[in-house]
DNA sequence: TATATTTTATACGAAATTCGTCAAATGAAA
DNA sequence: TTTCATTTGACGAATTTCGTATAAAATATA
């Protein structure tokens, strides 16, 4: 039971000011914990952080199975997806995610890209047959959104990619941000990205 | 220059973390400026933090005199004083007043209850005026607005007061909720604060 | 009650971080 | 050129944080 209390602690202080800025110790006094226990629940403040990644995501895709279980149309499901996605980076904060990606543990980092595949690759069956249904633009290639899924992780590991941008979270963002708004057939939802000119590229195949 | 740029990314990650919480070398990073013209521009993390509290002590205040110079009926001009005294405490975030409060250098936590009376001395009068003109309740004694506020800074100091609360921000908040709140003559902003049994208690001058 | 388990409080050395200073190098302006 | 502001990198000192260990206190269980 204490250890419900150090998680939720932990995580109220994660979201809102990032992971290196938060001390066990100080986790430990706002959960009314002592260290010890602390200890006996977790090993570290990484198998902390583990722990709390993986309820976080195990949480966020719980959520979106519910949204697209619903009987909305797609077009609002795919809107409250977007803003799942955006104000909590699919339920945890930016400080979280940046702290996890640009320098937490390699394990938190590895445990996020897979979880980040799976979901991408449910996200990926849902827009497939959204488009056999016409939700969606027919004009795209439905090759493309598996080509573009399948290359994400990849991408985020690509320098060549990754020196385009200051931090790797902008880069993540930049990508889901594009397949959102890139594979939308119409009402933009601009303001807080510039688009490029989007008309000659179709189909980059060379990677 | 590069002082402004020191200043205002310190502020931002002030206002969203805390102090305690943020590190010169960071603030140096995020505001593209090298260590050594940090402590060119001030001597230590102490000396920033004055800096910057009397910056935003000064913007608060600036900000009242320009609602209360303005044309607005008195009860909404009182209105704005609250919601910018609640939001931001003045000008400044939790995080940052609780650090300065609770862990920060004593020479901030003078400044800082220096200003707050100063303030409030202004305020004082402004009330003071305001009931001469009918605008705030007429059967509250001037002297108790007087006593109230003349020994707001002593209580914060208080043990006796300070041990109801679990931090000195908490019972700041609750005096200046029961100053604004306990002083208007109608229309609850009730929700957030419960008030207790006003009517036995009219001047308590046992202090 | 007695006994076992959990939690707390505290101290501790080790490791890591942060601080503040400094010297050498860069670059722009007078 | 000289001057001045700034950057970079390194450095020891100070501080913080980590993780462990211990005994006392609290809580549960028999």
């Amino acid at each position: 039971m204490k250890k419900r209390q150090i998680l939720e602690t932990a995580g109220d202080l994660f979201t809102r000011f990032g992971i290196r800025r938060v001390t066990i110790e100080e986790v430990c006094a706002k959960a009314n914990v002592s260290k010890g226990t602390f200890y006996k629940h977790f090993s570290n403040k990484n198998d902390l952080v583990m722990a709390l990644l993986n309820m976080i995501m195990e949480g966020a895709m719980a959520e979106y199975r519910n949204i697209m279980a619903g009987t909305l149309p797609f077009k609002d499901k795919v809107k409250r997806m977007i803003r799942m996605k955006m104000e909590r980076t699919g339920g945890m904060s930016r400080e979280f995610l940046m702290d996890i990606i640009e320098s937490g543990p390699p394990e938190a980092v590895a445990y996020y890209k897979e979880q980040a595949a799976a979901t991408i690759a449910a996200i990926t069956g849902d827009f497939i047959a959204a488009q056999q249904r016409g939700d969606i633009r027919r004009t795209i290639k439905p090759e493309f959104i598996l080509y573009f899924f399948n290359h994400m992780i990849e991408m985020v590991q690509d320098p060549k990619l990754d020196e385009l941008y200051a931090t790797p979270g902008e880069m993540i963002n930049e990508l889901t941000n594009f397949f959102f708004y890139g594979v939308m057939p119409e009402e933009g939802y601009s303001s807080e990205f510039q688009h490029g000119d989007a008309e000659k590229e179709e189909h980059a195949d060379h990677a």
